[in-house]
This record gives structure tokens, C-alpha cells and sequence, in this order.
DNA sequence: TATAAAGTTCAAATAGATTTGAACTTTGTC
DNA sequence: GACAAAGTTCAAATCTATTTGAACTTTATA
């Protein structure tokens, strides 16, 4: 085993009595956060933690830190990985892995919302459009078909939100504020 | 038992052979978009099953429907009532309740969305804030002071979006999509 | 005001989601 | 190419959310 390989996880910790508290009660509230919006919590402790940390922070670190078995970690940043919001530093000195947290809050969101939702919108607006044309041959009422016209409207407004959403990867979140008060004065 | 008060559900069904297929399929299609997005799965078929309704539905005609049981009946439908989604109807002619669905999407999902953010938010920029403070007395670095900031302009920000989906509640979904258009020329 | 139908409550049961852990595969180093 | 450390896989275990059902309360009407 090298033991100067293998990075420390001295940066976790500051040098005060009451140590990480800061560090592990922010881990805590993105877990929480991430867990209210439908994600797994420990998505939510890995980024917070990757997105605290001052340096990249190794597979072996983030298992101990968070108390995660071999095989969750092993899930958990590949999910991560693959949504864009973790990722893996190139220069790994030794054998294991070290990670990064993707630093742009707007575009991280913006990446996973398209990946979750995209999919099931197109899946509903197709469903929904066929099941309007079955409605209109089994003889449902005006009000019936329109209503389902409605949804498949919605639907599709909020793909048209979704392109937006691409469009706001690049803003940060000072452009974004300044955007949004101009929306709220034309409504 | 007064048979002719009890509401039917003949509109439920239509005279083709396939009867409710469309109806059927449409509260299974709401039901597993509204668990997607957090519900309840049952939450988005009582709705759906009320708004593809032609006249206000009893309760028991719901529970027998979509074959729940009392309890969960009554609990579901005292949900989507707190949510604004689903109104008493007035004119109760028996015992029984009578519900109808609210027929505003828009005004739906942003009153729920609301209710289910505004306070997490809230809690969330307390938190964040408090956090951030005792990060500074531990010598937390700059960048880490600045990543917990920018955490608390991303929920500042997710706030005034709420703000702005409240003001969203009077228009339909053509005005709002042409508005959606203006902003995408905008970025 | 007695009765029966409707609605509520909540502990226990069920269903569903997440995590573990052990066997397996891959990767880097000698 | 052999080894050991790291990473993956997935069935079983655990943990969480939802639903049931039976005892209870409320409400309309006779």
C-alpha cells in the first residue's frame, strides 16, 4: 500500500473543536433537500461533500465520510457521473478514483431536470394524444376531448421550459434574478 | 337507502364495447406522471378520474373506481382538498360527498408546487445561512464560504420563481406559452 | 334523539425503494 | 501474467412510504 498516494482527507476537517459541524451539517442539509425533490439523499451527501471539499476527494474517502458500503458508493457515483454532476479528476495517482463536484449550480440542474423529465414528457404527450383519438372514436363528450387537449397543451409547454432551461446553462444565478424580474413585470 | 339520490356513474362509461378504455387508461397515464413528480400515485388518479368526469363524482363511486379502501379514500381526497385541487361540491343531495376537480392546470401546479417548496425553501435559506456563519468562525476557505453563498442565491432565486409562478395563475397555457417565447428570445 | 350511513383515525400490513455484502470482474504494478 | 487493490453486480436485507381495516366519531333524517 502507498501510503503517499493515497490523498487525506485533512481538508474535511478544520482545526476547531467542533470540527466538520459546518461541513457535516451542510452535507446533511443537501441530503435532505435532494431527498425532498426525489433524488436518493446520499446522492445529495456526495455532491454536498465533493461540492465542499477543497481538493478532489477519493471513492474510499467519501465511503468512510458518509458510511456508505462499497457497492452503494460504487452506484451512486456512477449515477452521479453519468448526470453530469460529479466528476472524475484525470490525474489519479494511484489505483483508486478521485472526484470532483460539478460547480455550476445552474447548468447541474438544468442537465438533470432535461434527463429526468424529458423522456417522461415525450412519453406522455404520445400517450395522452392517442388516448385522445380513442376518445373522440368512443364518442366521449366535447368537454372530455378538450380536456385532454389541455394536458397534452401543458405538456408541452413545459418541453417548450425545458429548451429554455438549456438556454440558462450559461447564465449564473445574478443574470438569472435580473431575467427573472423582468418576466414577473410582464405578467 | 335512497336509491334514486345515489349519484351514478353511467357517465364513467361510454356504450362502444371498450367502454372505459380511454377513461381508464388517461387516470393510469395522470396516476403514474403524479407519482413521478412526488405524489401519491392515487392522489393523480382521484384527480384525473374527476376531471375527465362529466358531473361531480360521490366518494364511494371513487373508492369502488379505483378500488380503494375507505380509509385511504377519505385521506386522499382531504389531501387534494388542502392542495385546492379538488372541490366539495355544493349542492349535496344525500349524505354522501360529491367532488369535482379543479379545471385550471396551471393555477393547480402552482399553488401545489408552492405549498410543497415555499416552506422547504424558506427552511432551506435559514439553514444555508446559519451554516454559512458558522463556516466563516471555523476558517472555512473562501471558496467554501462562496459554494454554501451560492447555494443561498440558487433557493433566493427558486424563490422569487415562485413568486412569479403565483402571478402565472390567471393565465392559460397559450399566453403563458407565448411568454415563454419572449423569454427564450431574451437569452 | 336514535339510527344508520358516511367519514375519520391510526396501528398493523403491504408494497416499494434503498442499501448491504459477498462473489465476481477489472485495473494497475511488479 | 500474477497479485492485490479497486470497482461492479445483484439477490437478500433493511428501511420508508402507502394502504388497509377495524374501531371510532360525525352527520343527516326519521
Amino acid at each position: 500500500m502507498k501510503a503517499q498516494s493515497k490523498p487525506s482527507n485533512e481538508h474535511l476537517k478544520s482545526s476547531s473543536g467542533n470540527q466538520t459541524d459546518w461541513f457535516e451539517k451542510s452535507v446533511s442539509l443537501v441530503g435532505e433537500v435532494i431527498g425532498f425533490w426525489g433524488f436518493k439523499e446520499n446522492h445529495g451527501r456526495i455532491w454536498a461533500l465533493l461540492y465542499l471539499s477543497t481538493e478532489p476527494v477519493s471513492t474510499s474517502t467519501i465511503r468512510t465520510s458518509l458510511s456508505l458500503s462499497k457497492g452503494a458508493t460504487s452506484m451512486l457515483l456512477n449515477e452521479l457521473e453519468e448526470w453530469g454532476v460529479v466528476t472524475q479528476h484525470i490525474e489519479q495517482s494511484g489505483r483508486e478514483r478521485l472526484y470532483t463536484a460539478n460547480q455550476n449550480l445552474i447548468a447541474m440542474i438544468v442537465r438533470v431536470m432535461e434527463l429526468r423529465e424529458s423522456d417522461m414528457l415525450n412519453q406522455m404527450v404520445d400517450r395522452l394524444q392517442r388516448v385522445q383519438i380513442e376518445a373522440t372514436e368512443a364518442k366521449a363528450t366535447n368537454r372530455q376531448v378538450q380536456s385532454l387537449q389541455e394536458m397534452v397543451d401543458l405538456a408541452t409547454m413545459v418541453k417548450q421550459l425545458v429548451l429554455v432551461g438549456q438556454k440558462m446553462q450559461k447564465r449564473n444565478i445574478r443574470e438569472l434574478s435580473t431575467l427573472l424580474r423582468a418576466l414577473d413585470a410582464m405578467l
